[in-house]
DNA sequence: TTCACTTCTTACCATAGGTCAATGCGCATT
DNA sequence: AATGCGCATTGACCTATGGTAAGAAGTGAA
């Protein structure tokens, strides 16, 4: 019976079933409650949290005092600050879990492992990483110019599942905009689609 | 006489003078005209783009066909497009000079040559990387929170001299506002400090 | 069941920022 | 000097979104 940690290894990273075996000795399994927060800002940390079942969501808030949501990790999402993983800084955000979820939770070993095992590790790493920088880049550009209206509907692509799932308000902190405004949001597509 | 880009190469690649001489068969230089396009978007990029002298913008347009800079690039800045670059991608945005510019050209194989005679090349590139994202994400928690002033402010502390440098319309487009917001903007903030 | 709690919606007004139009200012070209 | 052009500013108005408050609907606990 394999996790899902352990298809994500073979499947994204190539390995053979042996060598994700022997990967297993290098993460531990944990399972948390609703609210339950794995990572606080300002904290020097250096893990990353693979989301086996659950669903998490990375946060600070601004002057203001306002949450604002950078991410969520549903299952098979990778969650971490890199920057704070690899650059021994304190970390840029919090990471705290939306529901009941069990994560496996890794550091630098890990991955110095898994270069090991897996021949083009750098190049499927720096490739990631890109593609993450593309996608904020995107992210930029949609609050740049984009209306509450449109973000939303980029949010329901970008993570289909997610709608039913989470609470208004925290797509709302997503998106930028409040919960009020996201219910006229809603209301105004929905009549769209009839 | 040794030009910026040599100047970059040794400080933020510790390479020796003599390293970096050996690069010199790897890039060239292009002069540029105001308003000269380096790169179109949506076109396969394997260039990078070292500024010598002078400024660029990387922008692209969203659905209502305004423009929205993702970044500023004056001296001594890097730019292009990581993700066309590396991943063979369409470029996702447009490269052009500000002002009359004189860039240095190169692409990855100067980074595979670079790669040899920088002994922990991967490590620094990756910082870069992770540093970059760290730059995004702070400005998606402006983007999702700071109002137009608080977003003006923070850009003045990125890029101190570009206040009197670029036209404050693509300031504002920068910051994701109207010229005519910036303005007001602008006159609230010298109504404070006097 | 009832109570407490959270989420979502709606309604009303307030406000930041957008839009449009007029003006004026530099600056280059002739 | 005169013309024209791009840019910045200003003012009047408009719109999308925020703020606040209230109520409805769902959920879970006692």
């Amino acid at each position: 019976m394999s996790s899902n940690f352990q298809w994500y290894i073979k499947k994204q990273w190539g390995l053979s079933e042996e060598d994700t075996l022997k990967l297993q000795n290098f993460y531990e399994k944990r399972s948390l409650e609703k609210g339950e927060v794995l990572l606080q800002i300002e904290e020097f940390s250096n893990e990353y949290y693979f989301v086996e079942s659950g669903l998490l969501k990375s946060y600070s808030y601004s002057s203001n005092g306002k949450e604002h949501i950078l991410q969520f990790a549903p299952e098979n999402w990778l969650i971490g600050d890199r920057g704070s993983i690899h650059l021994k800084e304190r970390s840029s955000f919090y990471v705290e879990a939306i529901e009941d979820s069990l994560v496996c939770i890794f550091n630098e070993s890990f991955f110095d492992e898994l270069a090991k095992l897996c021949a083009n590790f750098r190049e499927r790493n720096e490739a990631l990483l890109h593609k993450h920088v593309r996608h904020l880049n995107h992210r930029i550009n949609l609050l740049l110019g984009a209306s509450a209206e449109e973000r939303y509907v980029d949010f329901l692509k970008l993570y289909p599942n997610l709608s039913k799932r989470v609470p208004l308000r925290l797509i709302a902190s997503y998106l930028g905009i409040t919960p009020e405004s996201l219910s006229r949001v809603r209301k105004k597509i929905a009549h769209k689609e009839l």
